[in-house]
RNA sequence: AGCCCCGUGGUGUAGCGGUUAUCACUUCGGACUCUGAAUCCGAUAACCCCAGUUCGAUUCUGGGCGGGGCUGCCA
């Protein structure tokens, strides 16, 4: 094992311990070997990256490779715009294939060698029953199948048919080739399993070259063990799909088609709360245009994530802390959140913006006066240096940072009350102005101009520190405040999971920022200091509109304090 | 219904014959603070049930019960 990556002092999950194993006792004498094999329909999701962690995860621990590897058999839902999102996602969440791409669809022509191998072998014929008669026959769970009538035909007319099924002779669904196992297995899927089917749709690789297709079962093993992979991890609902996995595999190995043995061991899948998982779901909140697309930031997709901000590598360290097992989970969005937060908290440079912006107007600073003033980047880290910000007679702050008539434990500003401007200086409240509605349009104050930089030379204490922009000087934005898309941990537990949308999910304002953030290149992210993580929009950020997606609020006592 | 899998605090997750049952998130306190952030400290809270094996079972065996998946010419 990669002893930087080893997890020697760290318990192991059970897939790595089976690995180590499997590498202790040599068992298969070579290097280790993973894959992960998506299928080009639809966008990745996080639930995806948990399979592309642990596949590549364990290649790199164990000095192995991890393959990438198209699973597409069925050409009427796949297309190449899906290839090509799926490997910017997993080069974004960190990983790489280097020169192992490859296609279930470069092995049709191997595959149907085998296929015809397995027909000479007698374990394989071609079953001219339609859809529905196949589905009768094949019995109930309490109830055997019927045995095809034409599951002993004869090797020299199998092998006639499927050759002609393959030129295309037969019309769609009117033969299927079908592996000859046991009709009356307690397991479904072995009551022999459909090889190959024929489908007169263009395959987005192969165009018009074959009329016949394989299926998931048939293909996914063989191309495995053709790859030379050791260890084909998937998902819990697979599991019923071992013995056929072995089936085929130890068929092709006992006529010495197949050099490798690879094994399926399956692991659960993440679920989320307040999130839906499903590429059918997900597929029905772009078509419905409830979100703007398969990147709207409130998605589970890869490509959601990342626009709305969220670092690869907190998704990682979020994979690290869920863990692999094979109980059904469903993991609190808000360790996610807390992942996110944490690795933000890090990178991320602080800067002032106002979201609600409330006038201020300073009675005793000199108008036209600006002073700069000067604010570092990061509190905890000086290596990230500073930046000058201008201060002016009229500034904006936060209107949730003003209270006419305070309750007991607001301590931010309200009349007579003095509160710090982060970085500048003491200010005081003396007045306000209202307009007719009652609405408050102004608030006065006086600042101690021996205060400047935030510090009171006479010790004197302030309960609060205001973040702020100078009128005249700060830049507009649009700012998307993003939320959680559905109101219920679980949105399907509703018979429509729509109806537990968030109407709130997504509040769109004109923010104040700070001069700096001027030209903020599109993907880079802030702390809007008091108020959460931001980053410029990459899709319709521009210098002139600048747009700001929050990724994720600042964690805020002070909002629990006021609903009590 | 059949087959397969799973069952440790609210949520995940370690432990696999003897432990004050781990860690993280959440929740609730407190300390600190030029972000009511971060950080630090503390609290609450768990072995599905019943038998059996054993000096001793969360750990092993059997049976219940509970949950999930599969039963597509989808993957």
């Amino acid at each position: 094992m990669n002893p930087s990556k080893a997890k020697q002092n760290e318990s192991l999950d059970f897939i790595r311990k089976i690995i180590t194993e499997d590498v202790k006792n040599n068992k298969y004498n070579r290097q280790i070997m993973t894959r992960f094999p998506p299928e080009p329909n639809g966008y990745l999701h996080i639930g995806h990256a948990k399979s592309i962690y642990l596949n590549f995860g364990v290649a790199e621990e164990f000095n192995g490779i991890c393959n990438l590897r198209y699973d597409d058999t069925d050409p009427e839902k796949e297309s190449m715009e899906y290839v090509e999102s799926i490997q910017e996602d997993v080069r974004w969440l960190g990983f790489d294939w280097e020169d192992r791409l490859y296609f279930a669809s470069d092995y049709f022509e191997q595959l149907y060698k085998f296929a015809v191998e397995l027909i000479k072998a007698g374990k394989a014929y071609i079953c001219d029953l339609s859809v529905e008669e196949i589905k009768e026959q094949r019995g109930t769970s309490d109830k055997p199948g019927i045995e095809s009538p034409f599951r002993n035909r004869s090797v020299e007319e199998n092998l006639d048919l499927f050759e002609r099924m393959r030129k295309g002779e037969f019309k769609d669904g009117s033969r299927v080739l079908r592996a000859k196992i046991d009709m009356s297995s307690p397991n479904m899927l072995i009551r022999d399993p459909i090889m190959y089917r024929i489908k007169r749709v263009p395959h987005y690789r192969t165009g018009d070259e074959w009329v016949i297709y394989p299926s998931y079962d048939y293909t996914h093993g063989q191309s495995d063990a053709i790859e030379g992979i050791t260890h084909s991890l998937c998902s819990l609902e697979f599991e019923t799909h071992r013995p056929l996995y072995n089936w085929y595999r130890d068929q092709l190995l006992s006529l010495n088609m197949l050099k490798y043995c690879p094994e399926q061991i399956e692991f659960s899948r993440l679920n989320l709360t307040y999130t839906v998982m499903s590429k059918r779901r997900l597929l029905e909140l772009v078509k419905k245009r409830i979100v703007s697309g398969w990147d709207d930031p409130r998605m589970p997709t890869l490509s959601g994530l990342r626009r709305r901000g969220f670092p690869p590598a907190a998704i990682r360290s979020f994979l690290d802390k869920v863990g692999i097992s094979k109980r059904e989970n469903y993991i609190d969005l808000s360790l996610l959140e807390s992942c996110v937060r944490e690795e933000l908290d890090k990178k991320c440079n602080r800067v002032m913006a106002v979201l609600r912006p409330l006038k201020v107007i300073i009675q005793n600073y000199p108008e036209g006066k600006i002073e700069e003033l000067e604010a570092p980047n990061h509190p905890k880290d000086s290596s990230m240096g500073s930046r000058k910000i201008p201060f002016s007679r009229t500034l904006y702050i936060e209107q949730d940072d003003f209270l006419e008539d305070p309750p007991r434990k607001f301590y931010r500003l309200s009349p007579g009350r003095e509160v710090r401007l982060r970085y500048a200086y003491y200010i005081k409240c003396v007045g306000l102005v209202k307009d007719e509605t009652g609405e408050i349009k102004e608030v006065h104050v006086t600042y101690d101009p021996e205060t400047k930089g935030g510090f009171a030379p006479d010790g004197r204490k302030v309960k609060a520190t205001l973040h702020w922009v100078a009128a005249d000087q700060a830049v507009r934005a649009e700012a998307r405040l993003y939320d959680r898309l559905f109101l219920k941990e679980n949105p399907l537990e509703d018979a429509d999971f729509l109806k537990t949308i968030n109407p709130q999910s997504l509040d769109v304002v004109t923010c104040l920022g700070e001069p700096s953030l001027a030209g903020a290149s599109p993907g880079s992210r802030y702390q809007f200091e008091r108020l959460g993580y931001f980053c410029v929009d990459s899709v319709d950020s521009s210098p002139e509109n600048l747009v700001f997606n929050r990724t994720i609020t600042l964690r805020d006592t002070w909002s629990r304090i006021k609903k009590s």
